[in-house]
DNA sequence: TTATTGCTTCAATATTTCTAGAAATGACGA
DNA sequence: TCGTCATTTCTAGAAATATTGAAGCAATAA
């Protein structure tokens, strides 16, 4: 993944709007919402949500899909584990013994213990 | 943690120098580097560097110490976790089935399969 | 075709951010 | 006190971003 990527997705949730879609987006799960809803339910006019949506976008954060006059967005969620894996692999970087103890103090958060006892 | 720093944090990384000295220190690992040597080893000036640092450290991502007349500045690896935690919380947030994918897929990215196969 | 709805794109403006140099300040060690 | 390391404050130009109204495009219904 290319920085350019990388940062497009990071700028794209440090703005508040943006930050609200996005978890909005998240919430909904892989069916989404329309433009439309998303700007009536967030209380932001059509073409500023749309501006902000192409962002998101660009930073692979959420797709879209077009179901008769509608334009569907949904929540990235391969673009949601790619920003997860930069951070995780950056941060194991030379020193594994870090990041275990990151990713164990991540399992619970998932209210499920981890998997894959044994394999590499 | 406040959307405002969650946001701040997300600020600190869309930019090319932060996104680089946030690299660097977490390759250089919890020793950390005094503020001149990452501004030569970057190539930026002082005060640049200087104005960048405190964006990091207004993010979370990086913390200063004094040693001296230097001031190492190393990562913050809490603030990375925080970083981590809001993603994939907000991502199980109603789809735990989701996450677990996710983080299984995660795991092997820290060159160590996952621990603890029985725990809430 | 015409009208309507849903959404995007365009154009314009206001605001913020990035970058860097120069100078002042502060903190420390010799 | 003097030299070093770092931050802060100012300056200013270039670039990016947010926002809105108006116009345009796609799909549906009459």
């Amino acid at each position: 993944m290319s920085d350019e990527t990388l940062m497009n997705a990071f700028a794209a949730l440090a703005q508040p709007t943006r930050l609200a879609v996005f978890r909005l987006l998240i919430r909904e799960g892989p069916d989404g919402l329309p433009a439309g809803e998303i700007a009536r339910r967030l209380n932001v006019p059509q073409n500023t949500l749309s501006a902000h949506l192409a962002v998101l976008a660009r930073g692979r954060l959420v797709r879209s899909r077009r179901k008769g006059r509608h334009v569907i967005y949904a929540a990235d969620l391969d673009g949601v584990r790619r920003l997860i894996l930069f951070l995780t692999r950056d941060c194991c970087h030379g020193r594994p013994e870090k990041c275990e103890a990151l990713v164990d103090s991540l399992l619970p958060a998932c209210g499920k213990a981890g998997k894959k006892p044994e394999q590499e």
